[in-house]
DNA sequence: CGGCCAGTTGAGTTCCTTCAACACTAGTGG
DNA sequence: CCACTAGTGTTGAAGGAACTCAACTGGCCG
């Protein structure tokens, strides 16, 4: 892959507009205008290394940042060195908007890939706009604020009532809504650039014991990986089995 | 008990003003002043009997709510009947500020105990207002919901990566902290109104296996218990052994 | 080639669950 | 007044789910 280090390239927007147009439901005119909005703030993206910090425990986050690529990771440290990841950090998440709602001295937020973000100042006074004459972009943010909720909601039902193979499948269902959602992959299948240790610490269950669960459900004839691409052989059956409710039917497209 | 059941009270603001006072530090002056501008909302409280829905699946939200006494719940049902409790709500708490940030139809809030609480739609509005001019009523929405999200982070790591002894010491020095937030109880002691299946549910636990777990805190000399009365005999040593990071600590008070 | 990392497999152990039974309390109706 | 029931807490025993330890494979890179 060619490194694009330094140099400043076009705002990576396209995946936070995909995300707000499936989640928000603006109508078509309304959409128009917010991707424009958007383009227009003129965000410079930069890259940032594998295994970096991003915001949190490592470094103060200063300025909200907006994904456009690769995949990152909020998690929590033990004193004893146990992790718990808390979620994944995926194209068109914005981390960091409100500085009172990041938990900074607790949870930190590293890339686990490479990744693509631009320091997004803009967004968050945006964000925040008074809610009453109802900007369109402020109702995004909450929505995607609601998105974040509702994602933390599934991963505690996962870990705390779910056997291992349910919460390998059910995770794998929400990569792939969240994925479709920001339209970085599209249909049944999906790559996954983690480890098997990362999904470990994800689903609470130790290595070995995730890498046995993945093998289950590729027998089972569920999914099916080759190299890090994921696909679901059979996603119908795969929610029904985990009890996935996705994303779009949470937030009720209110 | 005497039941309070139709009257009209005055509002219990008294919990949410406390909770403010600790975690967002403001000036005495303006405290003084939100605490009065609190108490002009005229709200009126009603009394909740146990295991009634207060928000969610079971009934369109309407207002968001403030509570005033008593215990709730956040939970999901899995469709085999499991049931995962998100968090519990206690007074001081607001449900439901954020229609959009409060996923309806998949987690539904509960009453577990009898409770107190109050139509706050006033603290909608007030609540979402500009945060540019810093009104220290929106600021402290804020970090309430700031509070909020680290409660959810800690949920999930104690599901995914400590062991049931390590999730109850853990979960009672956090019940103990919220409760002393809002002013409810004091010291290292607090009431604890729910069955050991509630617990169980919170604890992502068997109930016989919160049980054995429970009894073991008291044989270590970490807990005491008497009948609904929890004390924390050690909290130190148990905050040690379980990772407890305050909620205080955690938002920084910054 | 040699070393490192991710993935895989086997064996034994621990933690937690399930099933079952029993004690205790409180509320209920005969 | 007392049997009757239901809910909660408690205990024992057995099984299963997940963990740990250990070894081995294959790819990748210096």
């Amino acid at each position: 892959m060619i490194a694009a280090r330094e140099e400043t390239v076009s705002a990576p927007i396209e995946p936070l507009a995909r995300r707000i147009e499936a989640l928000a439901a603006f109508p078509p005119g309304v959409m128009e205008a917010l991707r424009e909005s958007l383009a227009g703030l003129g965000l410079r993206a930069r890259s940032v290394p594998p295994r970096t910090g991003l915001a949190g425990a490592e470094g103060p986050a200063g300025a909200p940042l907006l994904v456009g690529a690769g995949w990152g990771a909020r998690q929590r440290i033990l004193a004893d060195g146990r992790r718990q990841i808390l979620g994944f950090v995926l194209p068109g998440d914005v981390i960091g908007v409100d500085p009172h709602r990041a938990p900074l001295r607790y949870a930190a937020t590293v890339s686990l890939t490479a990744m693509v973000v631009a320091d997004a100042e803009p967004l968050r006074t945006m964000g925040l706009a008074l809610p009453s004459r109802d900007a369109p972009l402020a109702r995004a943010m909450r929505a995607l604020a609601a998105a974040e909720e509702a994602l933390l909601s599934h991963q505690v039902t996962r870990l705390g009532r779910q056997t291992a193979y349910e919460r390998v499948g059910h995770l794998f269902l929400e990569l792939r809504e969240r994925l479709c959602l920001a339209g970085v992959e599209q249909g049944d299948s999906f790559t996954l650039p983690v480890t098997q240790e990362i999904l470990a610490d994800t689903l609470g269950l130790s290595i070995v014991h995730t890498n046995r669960t993945i093998q289950q459900l590729r027998r089972d004839g569920l999914v099916s990986i080759t190299g890090t691409q994921v696909t679901l052989v059979e996603p119908k059956s795969l929610a029904g089995l985990t009890d996935y409710v996705p994303l779009a039917t949470m937030l009720g497209r209110s």
